[in-house]
DNA sequence: GCAAGGTC
């Protein structure tokens, strides 16, 4: 009997060499393609069979428009709204579709081991147009693994419950596509043309517009317009002060602020009146700062941004370097929870002889750490960690702050809790209330490894409840309110993050965006400070129709699209509607950008005709 | 050469 030959094809490479280590239990042959091909023999479905393990690099094919819409000269930007798509190799140089139709000749069933999530799904149906197979059809059968995470457990268990590829879901990302490009290019198309050394200076190579950059440029500028309309307003608080066994205390008003500084001084000389504050009362409060949960991409962008002043895309390139030495896990998860497989204690062992954490991870061996905080699992890939120990000669500068950080962040995940006693005490002085507060840390914690998030002591002198104590000055302090600060970088990727705007893998990329075409610049401490340019187009969309720089739009393609990955609406009824909305959109937006620049033409004339009268 | 999403 001729034994079965199965193709099995992951998302990426490190992904098949995982599943042939695991189902070949380390006994594979690899030999060299386009990807590598681990190759070995093991049961399939009850019988003898030949195994080939191989992956893609991401998508296989990418979306865009057929030849003759490519002349944006001769193309009207409106046609493009029902033009064809075509797709065609994501990355030509790599020649993955040949890979898969050479591997796959021969064989008898093709099993798809593509990450779990929409995008996977998309990329299962790319591998099976590659591969030849057909759903159904009888000389081959086509499987989807679906894997929550890449330990030996889950991936077996994947085997013994191998189902279909979902089609809704691939059909969902292909509705994805078309919307985002029709919509991105027609838009950018229109403004490039419309825009360009028209008028003011905006020169820029492409004035571009697209669901996700656009929205980002809009927090950066909806910032920079609630600093430029800011108006500072005076403001009046009350500090009495005391002497209490040889210390100095200043006390919080329960007011806090007044806008008025004839009822500020009134407050003051009734408490100057009075001159004698009495103790009401004295509190201690045990309070508790939590651990760190597992490290995810988008926590590790905001730190590397906030602390270590690297920008996504260079903690991205770190990031990825540091994996491929096999310094840290896989960078891009949005996983916060370890799996219940994690080695711990193998991982604290690996980083002992780390020249400056390695003590304490030695500590947190032999003294026993914590099981850490829940977190979420999104099933993708387990948190970032640390794999093995480093120097910093071996990684170079930047990569070894960013190595150190994923350190201490892992340590600081399986240490204990910071605890500490909050102490609050209350007075009154001539009818008014006023407190202050001290704290004192019990217990160090994570903070002991993440130092920059220890609680800054403040120590109190003892009071007792019903002490009477004399107020020695009784201060009317002066203040402004102040704008807020221009945008900072990590403030961005969480506003990104919570409007699901992109993905942890995209969100460099749409921040370099507006970076790269002048609509933003990054200045010391990484504040993101909208150009003249950047200010100018979301301004425009503001008064056009501000829905085209709002995150909602995101989320409506999204929901949109949703409907097609749950089957209740049909792929072509969804993007026909979608499209249909964002035309609309498009053809008043051309509009009213016409008639403003006939309007400036208009007023150029007259100006003109201005000028030649009073030079006459 | 314009979008956003994979991954390198």
């Amino acid at each position: 009997m001729t034994s079965q030959k199965v193709l099995m094809v992951a998302e990426k490479p490190s992904i098949a060499v995982s599943i042939a280590s695991v189902l070949s239990r380390g006994q594979m042959s690899t030999r060299k393609g386009a990807t590598d091909v681990h190759e070995f023999n093991a049961m399939f479905l009850g019988f003898r069979a030949q195994y080939k393990v191989t992956s893609v690099i991401g998508h296989v094919f990418s979306v865009d428009f057929p030849a003759a819409y490519q002349d944006r000269t001769a193309t009207d930007p409106l046609d493009l709204f029902q033009a064809q798509v075509v797709k065609s190799a994501a990355n030509p140089k790599a020649h993955i579709p040949r890979h898969l139709s050479q591997e796959a000749r021969g064989c008898t069933h093709l099993v798809l081991w593509l990450d779990c999530d929409r995008e996977g799904e998309n990329i299962c149906f790319e591998v099976i147009e590659c591969s030849g197979f057909t759903m159904n059809s009888r000389n081959g059968r086509v499987y989807r693994a679906r894997f929550s995470s890449i330990s030996e457990k889950d991936i077996l268990k994947a085997m013994d419950n191998l189902v279909e590829p979902n089609r809704n879901e691939a059909l969902a990302v292909d509705a994805r596509q078309e919307i985002d490009l029709k919509v991105g290019v027609a838009f950018t198309r229109f403004q490039t043309n419309y825009f360009q050394g028209k008028y003011g200076n905006l020169d820029a190579r492409v004035i571009s517009y697209g669901p996700c950059q656009t929205p980002t440029l809009g927090f950066c500028v909806q910032r920079y317009l609630q600093i430029s309309t800011f108006k500072p307003e005076k403001f009046w608080t009350l500090h009495p002060y005391i002497f209490q066994n040889g210390h100095e205390v200043k006390l919080e008003w329960e007011r806090q602020k007044l806008f008025d500084v004839n009822v500020g001084m009134m407050f003051q000389k009734l408490v100057l009146e009075d001159g004698i504050l009495d103790v009401t009362e004295i509190s201690e409060k045990q309070e508790s700062k939590g651990r760190p949960v597992g490290l995810n991409t988008v926590n590790l962008l905001k730190v590397a941004s906030s602390a270590l002043g690297f920008g996504p895309q260079m903690a991205m390139q770190l990031a990825e370097r540091l994996y491929t030495q096999g310094f840290i896990s896989y960078p891009r998860t949005e996983s916060t929870a370890y799996p219940s497989s994690f080695d711990f204690r193998g991982t604290l062992a690996a980083l002992v002889n780390n020249p400056t954490t390695g003590s304490y991870a030695e500590k947190l061996l032999s003294e026993g750490f914590q099981k850490p905080r829940g977190g979420v699992d999104v099933g993708d890939h387990p948190p970032i960690t640390p794999v093995k120990s480093a120097k910093e000669d071996m990684l170079g500068i930047d990569a070894w702050r960013l190595y150190q950080y994923v350190c201490q962040h892992f340590l600081g995940s399986v240490s204990p809790d910071c605890k500490y006693i909050r102490t609050r005490v209350e007075f009154t002085i001539g009818g008014e209330s006023f407190h202050c507060t001290g704290q004192r840390t019990v217990v160090e914690g994570f903070t002991y490894i993440m130092p920059w998030l220890g609680i800054s002591e403040k120590n109190l002198p003892q009071f007792m409840k019903g002490e009477k104590l004399e107020v020695s000055k009784v201060e009317l302090y002066e203040g402004s309110t102040s704008a807020p600060d221009y945008l900072s970088e990590s403030e961005l990727i969480s506003l990104m993050e919570k409007n699901g705007i992109g993905t942890d893998a995209s969100i460099p990329v749409h921040i370099n965006n507006i970076c790269e075409r002048n609509y933003v610049q990054v200045q010391p401490g990484r504040k993101l400070v909208p150009t003249a340019l950047g200010i100018s187009l979301i301004r425009g969309y503001q008064c056009i129709d501000p829905d085209l720089c709002l995150p909602d739009i995101r989320s409506f393609i999204e929901q949109q699209i949703t409907l097609v990955a749950k089957g209740q609406v049909e792929h072509s009824r969804v993007v026909q509607h979608v499209l249909q909305q964002f035309k609309q959109k498009f053809i008043y937006f051309v509009q009213q950008v016409i008639n403003f620049l006939i309007f400036l033409r208009h007023c150029d004339a007259q100006v003109d005709m201005a000028r030649s009268f009073w030079h006459k």
